[in-house]
DNA sequence: AATGAATGAGTTTTCATTCAT
DNA sequence: GATGAATGAAAACTCATTCAT
């Protein structure tokens, strides 16, 4: 086979799989990873079962693949690039409104991450190393950048990022769980600039505030 | 059957379906629900598998009944209302602390509640129902009260409450995910007073607050 | 459970496995193993397909199980010590005979184990350590005894030992292939008989042959 | 298409045919027939997958005229006519000598043949009719004409025939089995001069035999 | 009430065969 | 003629559920 035709091979290929993924993705996001049918994947990708096989050897290989290809968050690092020098007061609410678009775009991703993850320590492996650190390491390095320079709050960073992710992940989770959608339903503007002014300034009070007593936080401080 | 002997039934069936749950609690959260065998729930249980349907019609009714009898955080309630008149300096790093520890304890079960519900509608409705609803309501009541009193900001009750679960949660959650457990090891106390602050005062410095100019939160209800 | 009760659990487990060996026989020696069915074992068995898993893990373990337990010939060295004391112009066609009789009855089994022997290295390796090399060693080691006390001619009795197997063998499986039933129909007496001469004294002609002049084995012998 | 160019295609076509058949060989001795899969015939002959069915209409029908075509010794009468005239004393070893290594060549065929044969009738009588006869009886038909000259023993050709094909079969097949050729390897030297003479004088000590008086070979007849 | 052997529908995976290019 | 992607029927194996004991 030629160069030139084994390239288009290569990239018919490659449409082949993405093409699956997408597919698979659906059909993972509406069941259990356990409950979903290869036979349903092969269906919504509308190709055959035995297509499935010659691009991904295992049902556990194609969800694997579907985690790695799909990083939840592949563009957060530039994200973050793009508002290092901006302070948290403009950079946090930029970036929370940027990450929240993207992961109600990913929301079946996000799903399927969430439930398939922890069950299985291989996948955890997966996620965590090719994933989920990255994201860490990057908001963590942003916010020990603006510590160091007065503008916040000196605390363990790492634990600061999952504060921040973990507001943002259970807005974007518990939709469903809560019926959130039927019962309370919040406008992404409101998650949005809830989450920024709860990570910037919290729920107190501006009247109740006072650089020269504060006891909420100082007694905070000293209970742990 | 006398009513005393009918009691004594009574009772010794409820048992049975105490040891059965606390079985298939431990087997549904070391795997998923779908890959989790029967055979497995009966070993723990010390029991045959047979047994197992004489108090459960059928797998799916075991997982929704650990659910409901199981509820996440049924002291809840009780717990708001011995904190109710504790101003939000002090009542909710309280309530911080002793929704962590009985969470921790919970592990398991929260485990499995974040896996299994998601994804089978019934199920959803059964934990919004009987177990999700309750906690966001109590929570968000206590906030309002103290919004009212001009101790807490002004803002969506129900999404502020979501904030803080939200926190909670991932840090549940996230420490097999992101091998947060070796990598970036947090103590007990470091993540409630984490959140603690981070929910009542937010990330920003101090010194780089004042009442009458705050550009943060201006300009993030402006963006949104 | 009651020593009592895990005996006669073992003794019924036993039972079962024979009977399901005893079909797989049956099924394996009509078709190749790979084209045997799980589902024509089953029946054969009268017993669902997943009662098959409850015995054996797969089935491969299923063949291995057929090829270890019924060895083909177990009862060989015991065979060989009842005529050990007796010279080969008597215990060799005694021993043929038995040996024949036997070969028959498990003509099904020889069937299977010739053909999916070899194709298998694990079967191979199973087949030759459990099986054939006792076989050899027995009777190779009889030869012996009567090479060493003049009764037989010396040479290698390994080799010699394969001679017999090789006829009988030989007489055992290739009735279906040349259609040698139909065609060519050979007594049981007939073959035990022809075997034994022609183990014993060869095809030559016993007035052509003299102790001072035997060309044959002496040409034979300068030729290799 | 003139004729010369149907001559070309046609020879064209039984190369293609000839390089398949080669490739088949060598992928159905390693595997079972069952086991061995088309794309690995494919891949071993060079050729895509499509090819091998513009040659041969089904796999079974590319392992028939595998048997029929490389038959196992389709060059055994020629051989029969060469030493037609020798006497058994030397012909039988020449001969001999001439299967072994014949049949060394073509391992992979006889292992083909064994394997495949007996499970299927429509096999069976393929080689039965095509192969199997045809050496049987131009061997039986020597044998009797030396018979008949008193050279040899009188006895039914076609069951001494067998014999004779069965230790040289036996040695083949049985060095995988037995592990013989790690554990007693013998030279093919060793192997012709032991068939040979154990063919021609049996395993007799000579000094034990006397013409007059033999109580082996009548014992033995009498015994059947 | 309790058992655990048996069931069989349902799932993943394989591969000979086809056919559009 | 040649290709190899696609097919789908078939097979091994699983496991919730049943039921005779």
């Amino acid at each position: 086979m030629s160069r030139v035709a084994a390239a288009k091979h290569q990239q018919y290929a490659e449409e082949r799989r993405e093409l699956i993924l997408d597919a698979a993705l659906q059909v993972f996001a509406n069941a259990t990873f356990a409950d979903a049918k290869m036979d349903d994947v092969a269906a919504a990708a509308g190709l055959s079962k035995g297509a499935l096989y010659l691009y991904f050897p295992t049902k556990e290989a194609l969800l694997q693949s579907l985690i790695k290809r799909y990083a939840l968050l592949p563009e957060l690092p530039e994200l973050m690039d793009s508002i290092r020098e901006s302070p948290p007061s403009v950079g946090i609410p930029s970036l929370i409104g940027e990450i929240w678009s993207r992961l109600c775009e990913r929301k079946a991703l996000a799903q399927v991450i969430v439930r398939e993850i922890q069950s299985n320590p291989a996948r955890a492996k997966l996620f965590s190393e090719q994933v989920g650190l990255r994201a860490y390491h990057a908001l963590a390095s942003y916010l020990e950048h603006w510590m160091k320079r007065g503008e916040l709050r000196h605390q363990d960073a790492f634990a600061a990022a999952q504060c921040l992710f973990g507001m943002l992940w259970f807005f974007l989770t518990s939709q469903e769980l809560t019926g959130g959608k039927e019962l309370h339903p919040l406008s992404d503007d409101t998650i949005v600039s809830t989450v920024a002014r709860m990570f910037l300034e919290g729920a107190v009070s501006n009247k109740k505030r006072s650089p020269s007593h504060r006891p909420a936080a100082s007694q905070c401080a000293r209970r742990s």
